[in-house]
DNA sequence: CATCGGTGGTGCGAAATCGATCCGGCTGAA
DNA sequence: TTCAGCCGGATCGATTTCGCACCACCGATG
């Protein structure tokens, strides 16, 4: 009989491509990834991967082992979910993910509050890296900036919230010395590949040079900040920063809408319930600062 | 996440209805199946057993993990069969389950012949106690007696064999010893709870006082041996033992057929095409003996 | 060319798991 | 009752597994 657990293994290498980083996403060591899956080959007695100096290929066995071992992740992830929409307990954890920007400048202090409202729910707040699957049972409630509703996963249940507006920002400092004339070039910031969004246009103040580009939201502000140049950024990112102030002249754009999806199954548990109508509340109160309103425009 | 292979302890459990007999399916000790069903709990944050002194009984979470456990078992079955059917090779593993009486009796010579043809072929004879289940992947080959043609799986592809017929015996001595006129009492020798089947009529010998009864087949041959009485038997059974003829006047009665069963993905494997060709063959030349006609009636 | 980051693979000491064993409680049969 | 058999549970030494530190290799990059 195999170890039902080497299939998880082997689906992390399969998905990651190699064993190293089938063993970050599993949080083990890669030796311990390479072990497992020797393990389920010569259980199975057939191999599953050629070991590449570049990584693991899936071979023709290997592919219709995934298959069904697909099918046992879809079962252990329902068994998870049922489990868990059965404890109507408060007490317990929820995981909540969302983009990192809208954690540190806006949510985290609604979320203390929600925590000192009930001291016994545990909370995971899952801001890092990329936004994790609800699906797959990584996360029981997901914040997210949707564009499109149609891109709205269907299968989730998703709860409206306020629209979410941009604008341009700059340095209050780096404004009054560039309205004082002052002789370094004014970039733009923006992210990795973004690229300059053509929607964005700079108003009075004109640019020059080539983009500043970062990795990063965070290094975004601490750049723009440091008088680097202009960027855009969300309203309650930008409004809210004393040291920041509107291009002037530049328009306010609209980011996307805010959504609180939560899982089907979950969504019956009371925790998750109390979470989602708190959050709602408190977007609904922050709506002003998200659409860009609690500024006067200049 | 939990542990993917704490699922299959699980299933033990709740279907052996016991730690104890769950680790005895396992082959592990029940220390093992208990902790490891306490840590499925504690991740999944619910019980899933009532803790009884009489043993693990499922709760109504339990239930809804076992649904799904089942799933994940179906998986991995089909994972396992899957990849078993890939297997071309003539070297590897064959797993033959039949019932005690055919595999010591009859059969084993022939497996023997067959293993002196392909030394690669690693054969596991599977005939201690109940039958194994080949959609559960618990064997390869099945050689069963079939009573009816509707109990057959759907599932699995078999291969008409043989029909196979009983008669009732006696030690040789003791048939001797009561044509002499002997004292002692004949007694009806039958297996466990069976009791005496209607249709074995006694023929010429006649018996008295209770039956004797054996838990298995082995010590039922013992015992007719011995000379306790007269017992049922299959023909290659007691057409072949020295020691044994039919009671005078007895008729044969009809067994059953005996089939050949394969699953239908490990069907297409080299090897298990080998065997139930070979052991068809085998069956077929028994056909006489398996039928009751390798002696003349009496 | 050297370097650097990525890959799979290996040996060894530490840590977690397992198996053997014992215990107390319960149940049903003698 | 008494006793045997089975149950879950706890303990402790033995065994397995894991994580860490390496190694060799490959390809891109400067």
């Amino acid at each position: 009989m195999i170890d039902w657990d080497d299939v998880r293994y082997f689906l992390a290498a399969a998905r990651g491509g190699s064993v190293r980083a089938a063993a970050k996403r599993l949080g083990v060591n890669h030796a311990t990834v390479l072990r497992r899956i020797a393990q389920l080959e010569e259980r199975l007695g057939t191999q599953m991967f050629e070991k590449l100096p570049s990584g693991y290929r899936l071979t023709a066995a290997g592919e219709e082992v995934l298959e069904l071992a697909e099918q046992m992740e879809a079962s252990s992830h329902q068994l998870e979910t049922r489990v868990f929409g059965r404890d109507q307990s408060v007490r317990g954890l929820l995981r909540v993910t969302l983009a990192p920007p809208l954690a540190t400048h806006l949510l985290i202090p609604d979320f203390a509050d929600f925590a000192r409202l009930h001291p016994d729910i545990e909370m995971d707040i899952l801001s890092s890296g990329e936004l994790a699957n609800l699906t797959n049972r990584e996360a029981d409630v997901a914040i997210r900036v949707v564009y499109d509703r149609k891109t709205l996963p269907l299968n989730l249940h998703g709860l409206k919230g306020p629209e979410l507006f941009g604008g341009v920002y700059m340095s209050r400092d780096r404004l009054a010395a560039w309205r004082a004339g002052g002789p370094d070039p004014i970039r733009w910031i923006v992210i990795s590949m973004h690229g300059i969004p053509d929607w964005a246009g700079e108003g009075e103040v004109r640019t020059a040079g080539v983009p500043f580009r970062v990795t990063d939201a965070a290094a975004q502000v601490v750049a723009v900040r440091q008088g680097l140049g202009i960027t855009t950024l969300p309203c309650f990112v930008g409004d809210t920063d004393p040291l920041l102030v509107r291009v002037p002249g530049a328009d306010l754009h609209m980011y996307g809408t805010l959504w609180l999806l939560t899982h089907g199954e979950t969504r019956k548990t009371e925790r998750v319930r109390l979470f989602t109508e708190f959050v709602s509340r408190r977007l609904a109160a922050h709506a002003p600062l998200l659409a860009g309103l609690s500024v006067s425009r200049d």
